[in-house]
DNA sequence: CGTACTTTTGAATCGCATCAAATCTGGTGG
DNA sequence: CCACCAGATTTGATGCGATTCAAAAGTACG
């Protein structure tokens, strides 16, 4: 038969990809040949809520959201992924809990959820260097959450390029407006903020990367 | 030499205890032995920034608060746990990146970080469980996040109970004041809203319960 | 019974959301 | 090349909701 089939356990196309140097640190070689490139155009759905996980994806370029319905049917950002895994928590889910929209056009690297957990199983080193990276997520969520508790736009910001940032200096990449939602406030507030920081000399701007004055 | 010593790893006064149902179907029986009682009272840190860690504590009773000191000097609570793991983020960590904190009376079940180290290394199928509890705490982690990020005390209150909560009812044991803390608002804020909602007959209250009228 | 803490209500203030509108930007097609 | 459009960026005005400061009432505990 002749049907197209995204399937990942359809082994009549299988292709190899470039993997981006922390995955192939990561995953084992028996997994490197599984994986595949994936490319999404801006607004395009990488996966739906309710939906059975059948990849891992892992975003190479571009930017992904994990959103969820709000109560009164708006849509509200779980997360916003760059670089790195989207739904590494549905390794073991029977269904995804949010949608994943690229906002802007984006390449991932796709890996089977199938042989990702068999592997797991089955190489308790790779299971370690797992449970590393998950880690390093929760410990971003909670930063996250931090900077979410605070109270002014200022003191988001601020936590903001301290933690998220490379020595004192923060590089938004996807726009103000795209980091106003990740901070919580509107973009409004975000731009207000920053010129009232700027002309305070706490901090400096150009070309969307945003440094601290005093590291 | 009959010195004072906490360390995992001196054999001359090992003491196993009994472990919450949940911790036991969790770690392989290897460990089972190796787990010890701890009891701190209200105010104690449990663990301080920079220590090295030696023990995973996971929360039996009574509450623990992980807290950073924010930028001007003041606590930021990261979270709070009145059942399960804290600082399960440091397994792999040198050092603790925030201090642990028993806000109650609080008795915990410690587990020294080397053995489980070692068996999740080892054992495969624990290594597989352990991943699946990084999961869960992944996704509350996200769903925390998304409720900082509503803008009404309302909103907040009401995401917490459908999310938190059991079928319609979210019990706060510790105290109204605890919960604005990890809403992120004032606890004057937080009053006068469940105020608004009992009234409005949105919610109804009884002895630290929170139940939404419509489920 | 006094102390410490939570719970509650009141009043004033401030920061952010909201609505509005202007400018600027990059990209597309005539 | 210019007209045009969609989106990001920026500034302005207004109102609401939460913070803040204050104080009273309730509760637990020694």
């Amino acid at each position: 038969m002749a049907v197209a089939n995204d399937s990942p356990y359809d082994s009549s196309h299988m292709k190899s990809v470039i993997l981006p140097a922390a995955l192939k640190a990561l995953l084992p070689p028996t997994l490197h040949a599984r994986c595949e490139a994936g490319r999404f155009p801006r607004n395009d759905r990488i996966f739906l809520t309710g939906a059975r996980p059948e990849w891992m994806f892992y975003v190479v370029s571009g930017e992904v959201t994990l959103e969820r319905t709000g109560l009164q049917g708006e849509p509200v950002v779980l997360q916003r992924t760059r670089q790195g895994f989207v739904s590494e928590a549905s390794l073991k889910s029977s269904k995804y809990h949010c949608d994943a929209l690229a906002i802007v056009d984006t390449t991932v690297v796709k890996i089977p959820i199938r042989d990702l957990s068999a592997e797991l199983d089955r190489d308790p080193a790779f299971a370690s260097r797992w449970i590393g990276m998950l880690n390093g997520e929760v410990r971003r969520l909670r930063l996250h959450c931090e900077r979410l508790s605070m109270k002014s736009v200022k003191d988001r910001v601020l936590h903001l390029i301290d933690t998220e940032g490379q020595n004192g200096s923060y590089t938004a990449a996807t726009g103000l407006k795209s980091l106003a939602g990740e901070l919580g406030v509107t973009h409004e507030a975000l731009y207000r903020t920053l010129a009232a920081l700027e002309k305070a000399h706490v901090i400096r701007r150009a070309e969307g990367v945003l440094s601290s004055v005093r590291p």
